[in-house]
DNA sequence: GCGTCGCGTTTGTCAGGACAAACGCTTGAC
DNA sequence: GTCAAGCGTTTGTCCTGACAAACGCGACGC
């Protein structure tokens, strides 16, 4: 491999080894911001194997250059995918797509969506909706006063005809409406989406413990069989808590699953 | 409230509702980069409350010209905090500080950090360590050829006597030198960082299933007992797999609690 | 042979400016 | 009274330019 200087740094980004370089190119027409539209290709690139885990991606200049754009707007594109823990930067080296399968962190999704993305075809049934006071703990979850009227909904999520979870959840009152219809034909974030509400967090506690008799009649187990627990308490961007689930699930039909990076 | 304009437009930046300006300065002789002093100001006076929830952080424009600095610079500082989930942006309006107990990120962190952490004086037992040809299941989790020479570690790890988890490890040959007293003196991931390896992304699965025998008895439970399972393999910031773990914790001992963002 | 120095490369940090888009409030018309 | 338009505010996006710090490699001296 002939090259004028004298060490062997950074080529342009190639298509898996080869010299060819990828196709990038950005639309200024389009009411996409620009480095939103690199770092798709880039991320495209890099799930299609074009990009080969390793590969270095030229330094950030050049590709700037080659693409009509400025070093920041490139550097952002490249942020968001360091961000996704997809690229390594290194200084004096330049950026590398990291290697092997370094799938998305795990997002604030729904069982419903989650079953449905696995082509599941998730199926909801009612057990209960009421109005009750409030519990100490669900009061406390919920940040409202002890005693106070909240919305309670039980609910068993199945696939392919088997039981996989038992669903409560805790509301406070006048967010949502809670038509059993609805909650039978989609999930409860949806739901919240479509009321106007913003998710934006969500803190999760996941445990195990042995099933009651109540449990393993609902979800077809023994009682003292093994579940798997999850309590979650939902906030909008507002910081209001919009939701508190108390959710057991089949420990034989589900687990959780979710990529963890290192802040730099 | 006499102001000049006509709309009650974002104050600055006030400690905890008063009309006080919150102390922020930078340090240009510092060789912490100026973005990372000012989040760090920002996250602090979050976490002491002298930034209330809801607050505005002002707009931008003003905060640098008061800290000297340029607003890129404003922007990145503010952006970290806002990655953190701690801040949310609204055009038009500003940032506000989100309301109410945000939590960090679940770090990737070792069960001996959280342990430590938590005032729980953990303590190691080295059950076994010894290289044994790897499985179907472990080969594949390692990325290394069926039947080559793995490491295994098997550790219980204890809190206030009493044992939590029972920890298996599976290592490629060559990374880290495993002595039985560095075991009982650490954690695994401490080890690995002192050896030069960079952690950078973990891929975790966590459920739940029933004790066998001898799990029962390393961990003073009955065979059948509800266990709380997770898998992790890990990855450093070259993508090579540094560990693969099978690790069972008793339920009532332990739970995994996390933080989880929606990205926007 | 081997370690050290220097140099070029590349990313990290920071400045200052400009325009566009979303938001909330006020004003005005009906 | 109610709804739409207008306007200022604030963040979002993008540009150009500059210097500093870390890294890897070759060249040099021993």
């Amino acid at each position: 491999m002939a090259m004028s200087g004298q060490a062997n740094y950074a080529r342009p980004v190639t298509a898996h080894g080869t010299d060819r370089p990828l196709p990038l190119s950005v639309d200024r027409t389009s009411p996409v911001p620009l480095y939103f539209q690199l770092a798709q290709q880039l991320e495209a690139a890099v799930e299609q194997g074009r990009l080969a885990p390793g590969a270095l991606l030229g330094n950030e200049i050049d590709l700037a250059a080659r693409l009509g754009l400025s070093r920041p707007t490139v550097r952002q594109a490249i942020q968001t995918l360091v961000d996704k823990g997809l690229m390594v930067r290194r200084r004096g080296v330049g950026t590398q797509v990291v290697h092997s399968q370094v799938r998305r962190p795990l997002e604030l999704s729904s069982l419903y969506d989650d079953l449905e993305a696995a082509g599941q075809r998730p199926a909801t049934t009612v057990l209960r909706t009421m109005t009750e006071p409030a519990t100490a703990e669900v009061a406390a979850a919920l940040g409202v006063a002890e005693g106070s009227e909240v919305h309670l909904v039980e609910r068993l999520r199945s696939a392919h005809g088997e039981p996989v979870a038992l669903l409560r959840n805790h509301l406070p009152p006048g967010l949502v409406s809670l038509r059993t219809e609805d909650l039978e034909a989609t999930g409860l974030y949806r739901l919240m989406r479509a009321a106007g509400i913003t998710l934006h967090s969500a803190r999760q506690s996941v445990g195990a413990r042995a099933a009651t008799a109540g449990e393993g009649r609902a979800l077809e187990e023994e009682a003292g069989a093994p579940l798997l627990t999850m309590e979650r308490v939902t906030y909008d961007d507002t910081g209001r808590v919009v939701e508190f689930g108390s959710h057991v699930y089949r420990a034989a039909r589900y687990a959780f699953e979710f990529q963890l990076l290192v802040r730099p």
